[in-house]
DNA sequence: ATCTATTTATAAAA
DNA sequence: TTTTTATAAATAGAT
């Protein structure tokens, strides 16, 4: 029963398979719409040099697909049976992608160990990554310096480097050379003024025994006290 | 006779025609078997591994035949999002492809797709030369926020960007508060200096005046011209 | 280059 | 991964 039903539902289906069966079995591996292609080269130059625009660029849309679609990078090179060259580098530049190729082994050069912090398998990432960080920092710096940093390179931004400690330490200088200025000042005509006023208040005071002689005369209106309420300032 | 055959062999292909257009003018771009595909990287893990093997091997079949069937040189490297690398060369070796790539003089290629801005000399000098730039940076973060950044996290930077403008803003103020809070204070002592030595020099010129009858007998050292010159501090 | 008929490739599911 | 299956995409051959 359950043979039945198989066979009914899937009569199309087998048909399908046994037809996809015995071509597959008869017919070579390559073989494309409305006619079959051996693989093998195509002899006729028309048909060859058609055949070829077609699958070239076939080719090269399936690069780019895989490589949006899974993340991948990829470089394609192809050239013709004529010589002229075809590329494609899905990320970055050609001349990128061949270096990083010579670097993932086939190179042949065994290089001299790298100063890499962490084991990264993704280099695409990891550059991603690193130059995220960079903006991050270029950020905070350019926050700190103003404007003027929005216009620097990273290059120059080393040189800044250097010379922010010498910057910072100047404007601070000059900044607290203005303030304790004016506070030294202002200590120095403190002094002198309670110099002056000891002097005077002395004088005062001479003056008043002087003067006790004509207290009678003169009404005297306060004692000399208001000094002392003066520095409690 | 001919025509007859003609009809009603564009009777169908009229039909699937039509179908096509509609289903053309509706569907996005890349679409594949049982379900369509958007151009944009798969964000499901598996069907994105799924998809990759399956098309790598596609497109690797696809460039062998090209190169079979119409004489072609061809070589691909794709370097899964994992960094592996799978790669082929349909003749010879990939490192002759690429010296012939080298040797082909595509630096002057008019490839309107420059993406990058800075040239990509090597992916693992660039990344070293990215982490340099970090490590300069970094201390220049450092240096501005004093040990306390050293132990923060780049995604810490971020929040701390944030509050960067109100933190300087408060170093800044109290220093100033305390500056100016001095100054002020000398400013005000200036004042009531000034004020009672005004007074004490009014006493005095009064106490002169009413002190004039005993002139004769003290002997009063200095005029009283010496608030003049203190004050020319 | 454009148009079909057909073959291939492959997404989803197993 | 690999296979299966339904469907989309690629493309051979013709125009």
């Amino acid at each position: 029963m359950a043979n039945h039903i198989t066979a009914t539902q899937s009569k199309k289906n087998r048909l399908t398979a046994t037809l996809k069966l015995v071509q597959t079995s008869v017919r070579l591996p390559v073989e494309m719409a409305r006619g079959k292609v051996q693989l093998k080269r195509i002899e006729n130059q028309v048909h060859r040099q058609v055949t070829f625009c077609k699958r070239r660029a076939g080719l090269l849309k399936k690069a780019k697909e895989l490589s949006v679609l899974c993340d991948a990078e990829i470089g394609v090179f192809i050239f013709s049976a004529h010589g002229k060259l075809y590329e494609l580098a899905t990320k970055g530049t050609m001349k990128g992608l061949i270096e990083r190729y010579m670097n993932s082994g086939r190179g042949a050069q065994p290089e001299p160990a790298a100063v890499e912090t962490q084991p990264d398998p993704d280099t695409k990432e990891e550059i991603n990554m690193l130059k995220h960080e960079i903006e991050v920092l270029q950020k905070g710096l350019r926050y700190m310096f103003g404007a003027r940093a929005e216009e620097m390179s990273l290059d120059e931004l080393l040189v800044l480097e250097k010379h922010l400690e010498i910057w910072i330490y100047q404007i601070r200088s000059t900044k607290m050379d203005i303030l304790l200025k004016e506070i030294q000042q202002l200590r120095n005509k403190e002094e002198i003024l309670t110099a002056a006023n000891q002097h005077l208040h002395d004088k005062v005071e001479e003056n008043a025994e002087i003067s006790n002689l004509a207290t009678m005369i003169t009404n005297f209106p306060q004692p000399l006290t208001i000094q002392n309420e003066i520095f409690q300032y």
